[in-house]
DNA sequence: CTTTGTGCAAACGATTTGCAGGATG
DNA sequence: CATCCTGCAAATCGTTTGCACAAAG
């Protein structure tokens, strides 16, 4: 999926977020990316070359994009917080190994009927999580 | 199911974990309670009529009973790690409104086959997460 | 008695917050 | 030009660590 500057801005602009350079960053960067990096590792690319953006705002800009839905937390690792701008449903891989994370597309997984669900609970969504070794981590 | 202390006490021993007030108190409540409860519940709970752990104790405890299997850690909140010593195989319900997390027997689901993942990764367990409303929080 | 665990307090790291100045619409 | 964002530093919160003393086997 590629995705230009243009569309990125009117995406913003149709939340109503301000369009602002470091949210801009933030949210073109989630786009580019499919590792589900975390703050740190956002924080680090985005200042690579020029400095753009501070830890407090790339938290504001996450928080600001989760609130309208652009973009979703990760939990899958003790204690690290990973951000995905990939809305669709899908699952997770997750290497045990290296701790690598990816994408499982809806599709890649046979739809879950939940059989004997106890009643009073009522489902509304589900997500798989997959865990065991990605290729660079085999022998 | 319900547990005896000697049983507790064997199955610590098994592991070759010494059988620690502390520890035998909280592997005990982990046994007793279903709700998967964060460091900070168990700390209440366990010192409720008499003081009996510190907070850094606990740590260590869940850690070592972590080690040797008997726990497992349960993320699936923001910020909060949840303990469970629920080691058979089984999913997840988590109610959006409450927060309150229930186990889900294996069987209550069908089984997952992964039709079409990428090739070079290879799985070894999974779990589902389902997500939605308990009966509590419920109109 | 040797080894390991406990508890306290200090240290730590990720995230949040207060606030003044700056940019956006 | 009113509103919202940014960046800095300080504050916060869960978790970890160092160390002296105590307990387990």
């Amino acid at each position: 999926m590629q995705w230009q500057a243009n569309e990125i801005v009117q995406t913003l602009k149709s939340k109503k977020l301000r369009v602002t350079p470091q949210r801009y960053a933030v949210y073109a960067n989630l786009l580019a990316r499919h590792d589900h990096p975390t703050v740190e590792q956002l924080h680090t690319d985005l200042n690579k070359e020029v400095p753009t953006s501070s830890q407090a705002t790339i938290y504001a800009a996450l928080q600001a994009l989760r609130e309208v839905g652009l973009v979703r937390e990760v939990l899958l690792e003790e204690g690290v917080s990973r951000y995905d701008a990939n809305i669709g449903l899908h699952h997770h891989f997750l290497c045990t190994h290296c701790g690598a994370i990816e994408d499982v597309d809806w599709e890649a997984v046979q739809r879950v009927d939940f059989n004997k669900l106890r009643t009073g609970l009522k489902a509304e969504k589900y997500e798989v999580t997959i865990k065991g070794v990605c290729d660079r981590c085999q022998p």
